[in-house]
DNA sequence: CACAAGATTGACT
DNA sequence: GTCAATCTTGTGT
């Protein structure tokens, strides 16, 4: 995943996702109905969409689902391959560059601006899809609804 | 209009 | 390892 604003380009290797569903799961942002605030999610494969967490930080989303279907991947974390230097700046620290979902929309200096947009046509696109041979299942992370579904992915070798 | 909830991070002991 | 900060959005009266 890359993303480049004003010249400054910073590639990110993910290695940590959750899937979050729409009508069928609770913890999802879409579960209730549309919103303004999740109509992203209900545009086609490939919108950004992008919400603020706790008031303090953002976390990126990517849409896999069809319109009116609201399935999106929450991109939680993921090594910095290129472009390190801006993103220290970006985070202000050298490590735990994009450890987390707030700190990986840090890095790639995603905001609630870029909510809506579309892979390939915004600042941000993907690449690299099919090099992971193997991951592993867990119950995702953060949220009190549907704990028990193993949601949530992490890779084995390539992060 | 008022209230409650939230897919987290950073600093300090 | 533990604890506090922060503000936007959705829902109900």
């Amino acid at each position: 995943m890359t993303s480049t604003v004003d010249g400054w380009t910073v590639s990110v290797l993910l290695n940590e996702v959750e899937a979050y569903g729409g009508i069928d799961d609770p913890a999802s942002h879409a579960f209730r109905s549309k919103t303004k605030r999740n109509e992203p999610m209900f545009g086609a494969a490939g919108t950004v969409y992008v919400y603020r967490s706790y008031g303090i930080h953002w976390c990126l989303n990517i849409v896999t689902g069809d319109a009116d279907d609201p399935q999106a991947v929450l991109l939680r974390g993921g090594t910095v391959v290129a472009g390190r230097d801006t993103a220290t700046i970006r985070r202000g620290r050298p490590e735990h560059l994009a450890d987390g979902p707030g700190k990986l929309a840090q890095a790639l200096h995603i905001s609630g601006a870029s909510s809506g947009s579309v892979l390939g046509a915004g600042v941000l696109t993907i690449s690299g899809l099919g090099t992971v041979d193997g991951y592993e299942e867990t119950p995702r992370i953060g949220i009190t609804e549907a704990t028990g579904l193993e949601w949530r992915f992490l890779s084995r070798d390539t992060g």
